[in-house]
DNA sequence: GTAACCTATGTTGACTTTCAACGTAGCCCG
DNA sequence: CGGGCTACGTTGAAAGTCAACATAGGTTAC
């Protein structure tokens, strides 16, 4: 499992980058991230709609409601452009903190970047 | 600046990594982290001290006391092996979130590991 | 028809982490 | 002897996290 801290650091360029791809909904977020890191990142509703509701009182997201057929409605999240903007600052972001990492470990093969 | 979730996520395997390379106190580990990330990082003894007295209680690092002339007494702290093990755990949970983002950003070469 | 489970949104209360600010103290410089 | 640096530490307020709870519609199986 990935520690919290680790969890914490990444959740805002994931759901970032998530919504980059298409406009998606708080349920699915938590299933995606589950998915995407096989198990290892398991967020809770009670962590991740605050989380959604800051993003958009910040203006990087847009929700709406939609009804669904045989479902509960759910709440669409969408990028803003001044969400894509704060996307490539995360990851310019992950690239600093990278290098400085790297002064201390050094390049080594099985870090490689794939 | 860095913001404050992703220092955190490094503040630990920083650490260790600093004392892997010999014995250190609080205040030049704060001094070496500001230097290591050209003043991205700047960790305050409200943090760091509270953060070293629990990686003692972890039994990652012992500490002793040490006089010094001309200045005053330092708290050196030392890797235990317990220390050398979780820095090692450290690293391999970064590659692993590594891996997550790159699922989403794709190789780049911008984010060369070097 | 009802129990169990899944989808889907949300809040709450307890816990932990972080940081500016403060306190103590020794040393040096002008 | 005031200002600044080194060096340790604590505190109180703010923020983040999560298990748990609440609500509600749907499906499946018995």
């Amino acid at each position: 499992m990935i520690p919290r801290a680790l969890a914490s650091a990444t959740l805002k360029p994931i759901v970032l980058s998530l919504l980059a791809e298409g406009e998606s909904y708080g349920y699915e977020i938590i299933q995606r991230i589950l998915d995407l890191s096989d198990g290892q990142m398991q967020w809770t509703t009670g962590t991740l709609y605050p989380f959604l509701h800051s993003l958009e009182n910040e203006g990087l997201v847009e929700a709406y409601w939609q009804a669904v057929e045989n479902a509960p409605r759910r709440k669409y999240y969408r990028l803003t452009l001044s969400g894509r903007h704060a996307l490539l600052q995360e990851k310019q972001q992950w690239i600093n903190v990278n290098r400085i990492l790297m002064k201390l470990w050094g390049p080594s093969p099985e870090l490689a970047w794939t």
